[in-house]
RNA sequence: GGACUCAUAGCUCAGUUGGUUAGAGCGUUCGAUUCACAUUCGAGAGGUCACAGGUUCGAAUCCUGUUGGGUCCACCA
């Protein structure tokens, strides 16, 4: 017996040194595994961790179930491929680094762009290393020849390539109109990257010429251009079509009256002023009455020079002095509190500002359109979800699609490859300099793009879409294991790439799960300081007992509380596992297992159980069903094996009777060497170690042995 | 306003197509231990499976409703 063995299992003295092991294996990359595994491929893009910080235990959930699929595929004979990657993370990699400069008493807005640029590479790639390093930690038998960054040279090209042909395609234009504007950050968000709040605001009721009008932004007065009122509301019908004069602290204003379906009787007064410059809503109705937009405040949130006096004000400032104004004036009737739900920053929650931009934007809603199209591929279940509901959501949210704004003003992204006028908004992919609209100097796009527009493509470039043979050989992929958070940011956004770019799906599962919560199931924040960091945790108890704990009762799509007694116990569990084996070989001098053992009716249904739990753990995995996978075969080793079988057959060791002992000593080595196997995707570390100090395993490796 | 999800032991959670006495980890009580393992072993206490109906030979599991958590979506100013 190896004098390993002799004390307990401590996880960081081999852990580090298998994971290189396999790493010099090559058997990460199915290109190098033995012939036997001639079946698959199977193959797991994993989703990118942002290169702009360190692993938290979402990504250490995220590994480790990604892990257990592509070992227990790779056991069962599969060409597995793993492919790992790091993303830039555009605008949350440059809210970090904002973070950095402020502390430094810098900003982004005294800086040159490409000095900047440079900047967050810099940071960026050392950030990539630590990633890389703690995802490795956490035993991941990824393929790291394969690994992508979403900035690589070629991937760059292969984004900007795909723009320009969604332009040739007419799926993306560029549209001038109220996009969601972030005064902060001093850029565009898309719909997904914007949180609606509920807030209680004043709803002040302005006398407008012959109206009242209701609103919550008194504010923008100086941008209306019309009131707006239901065409079926009997107390207005007289005016519709007028131009009507009304007064503001600014002097005095024609406005048109308008009638539009989408204003409510019931709300308010039934009528509406439209602000088609700083609200969604009025511009939408603008483009249909042909009204023009006036815009009065900046892209700092500032009113700005048409509004007179006001001109330099922040928002809330403006407001109070306007309405102060107005009540001077006897035209505020009356002020009511209000309850609604106001789009803010997901990032840091200031307000969002609508503000009138020209923007690209990918046309998904269109009849047979992107989102549709995907929808369908859902429908005929091409792609499946687990858990299942998550279907339903994804349906709703591609039935209900709005065009999607990709244009960020943000240095740190993918450059838009396009050209644009100034002067009537023009833009375009081709390559020319003179704006045949207006006949204005075209000037190149300095806006990057949204990042999800370069990871929506992932599993295509990951694979070197569209000529890589990898593309050829591995897409369309076989899972998409990724948080449920993700189900409207990034997974439409890869079915709908897949399916444009392909005319396949780039998965066939997606299977989401939940947050890592603490030990009272809240949700870890560094606020409430209960954030745990996997590396500490794996630095204490070791990696495979961090992964059970992390798999042991995560059902999909469901939060998980991580605490760590869970993980004690779990260690405890890798030590049981060599304490087993040191007890099975210290009884088993002598065995020779080319013999035919002489078995009892009792072995051979210990042997059965054990072919049964085997075949359990199988179909579990198959479906899934990783977490009851997972602690059913840690309850079978432990309370099964070890508490049962071992100490059924410690008399039967001793015994003077050979073929007694030979039965069980045959038992013990045949369910202790199976058991590693089955054992091995969740516990990868511990099942290795034991596995390649067996007698007569020299030079052979767990990892690709059959399942 | 719409949708989703959860409610099971003191705590955190499982319970795989409805099928005997409902499980795990931690905690707890009692006991054992020169034996592979104190990172151990054995035994126990602890649950009207949120509530009310229904379907069924049979329901924690399926259906309806109620209550109470959580999450997501939402351009009535």
């Amino acid at each position: 017996m190896n004098e390993i063995f002799n004390k307990p299992y401590e996880a960081k003295e081999f852990e580090q040194d298998i994971y290189r092991q396999w790493e010099e294996s090559g058997y990460f990359n199915p290109d190098n595994l033995p012939s036997r595994h001639d079946k698959g491929p199977f193959t797991i893009i994993m989703p990118p961790p942002n290169a702009n910080g360190h692993l938290h235990a979402g990504h250490a959930v995220f590994i480790t179930l990604e892990d257990i699929m592509t070992r227990y595929k790779r056991m069962q004979g599969y060409r597995a491929l793993w492919v790992p990657g790091a993303d830039h993370a555009g605008f949350e990699t440059q809210i970090v680094y904002e973070k950095k400069l402020e502390k430094e008493g810098r900003s982004r807005f005294k800086m040159d762009p490409k000095e900047l640029y440079d900047e967050i590479m810099a940071f960026t790639l050392e950030n990539k290393k630590y990633m890389e390093e703690e995802v490795k930690r956490v035993g991941a038998s990824c393929d790291w020849s394969r690994e992508r960054f979403t900035l690589d040279p070629d991937i760059v090209v292969e984004v900007q390539k795909t723009f320009k042909k969604m332009f040739d395609d007419k799926l993306v234009y560029r549209g001038s109109r109220t996009v969601n504007w972030c005064t902060k950050h001093q850029t565009s968000l898309s719909d997904v990257e914007t949180e609606s709040v509920e807030k209680i605001d004043k709803l002040y009721y302005i006398k407008y010429g012959p109206f009242v009008v209701a609103t919550v932004r008194p504010e923008t007065i100086f941008g209306d251009v019309a009131i707006a009122v239901n065409p079926n509301d009997e107390r207005y019908a007289q005016y519709i079509g007028q131009e009507i004069e009304i007064e503001n602290p600014n002097g005095k204003l024609m406005v048109k009256v308008i009638a539009d379906e989408a204003v409510d009787i019931e709300f308010g007064t039934g009528a509406l002023k439209i602000t088609p410059a700083h609200d969604n809503n009025d511009f939408a109705m603008s483009q249909k009455h042909g009204l023009p937009a006036v815009v009065v405040i900046d892209q700092f949130g500032k009113l700005n020079e048409r509004t007179g006096k006001y001109a330099g004000m922040k928002i809330a400032e403006a407001r109070t002095k306007v309405v102060e104004d107005l009540e001077a004036m006897g035209l505020i009737e009356k002020i009511e509190e209000y309850k609604h739900v106001v789009p803010t920053c997901y990032k840091c929650g200031t307000t969002i500002e609508p503000r009138l931009l020209p923007q690209w934007f990918v046309k998904m809603s269109a009849q047979g359109g992107l989102a549709e199209k995907a929808a369908k591929a859902v429908e005929d279940g091409r792609i499946e979800f687990i858990p299942d509901n998550y279907r339903k959501i994804f349906l709703y949210w591609m039935n209900n699609t709005i065009d999607w704004n990709i244009s960020r003003q943000i240095v740190w992204g993918i450059p838009i490859p396009a050209k644009v006028c100034d002067d009537c908004n023009f833009g375009t992919a081709e390559d020319i300099d003179i704006c045949p609209k207006c006949g204005s100097q075209l000037r190149k796009d300095t806006d990057t793009f949204d990042t999800w527009f370069s990871s929506g493509q992932w599993p295509l470039l990951t694979l070197n879409y569209p000529d890589g043979k990898d593309f050829k050989q591995f897409y369309p992929t076989d899972v998409m294991e990724t948080g449920y958070d993700l189900i409207f940011k990034w997974i439409p956004r890869m079915v709908i790439f897949g399916l444009y770019l392909t005319g396949e799906v780039p998965f066939k599962t997606v299977y989401l799960h939940g947050l890592v919560n603490d030990e009272k199931g809240k949700k870890m924040s560094k606020s409430k300081g209960n954030v745990v960091n996997p590396i500490d945790i794996i630095e204490k108890f070791g990696t495979d007992a961090l992964r059970m704990a992390l798999v042991v009762g995560n059902t999909p799509g469901n939060d998980t509380s991580f605490s760590e007694s869970k993980v004690k116990g779990y260690r405890n569990f890798a030590n049981k596992i060599w304490q087993a084996t040191r007890f099975v070989l210290m009884n088993s001098e002598g065995f020779d297992d080319t013999r035919e053992p002489q078995l009892t009716e009792r072995d051979k249904e210990v042997l059965k159980e054990f072919s049964d739990m085997k075949e359990n753990i199988t179909n579990l995995l198959d479906k899934f069903m990783i977490h009851l996978a997972a602690e059913n075969a840690y309850h079978y080793f432990w309370h099964t094996f070890a508490d049962v079988i071992i100490e059924e057959n410690k008399e039967r060791l001793k015994s003077e009777n050979e073929s007694d002992r030979h039965a069980a000593q045959h038992v013990l080595n045949t369910i202790l060497r199976g058991s590693l196997k089955f054992l091995h995707p969740f516990m990868p570390f511990v099942t290795e170690t034991v596995y390649d100090n067996l007698p007569g395993n020299d030079g052979k490796m767990l990892m690709i042995e059959e399942w």
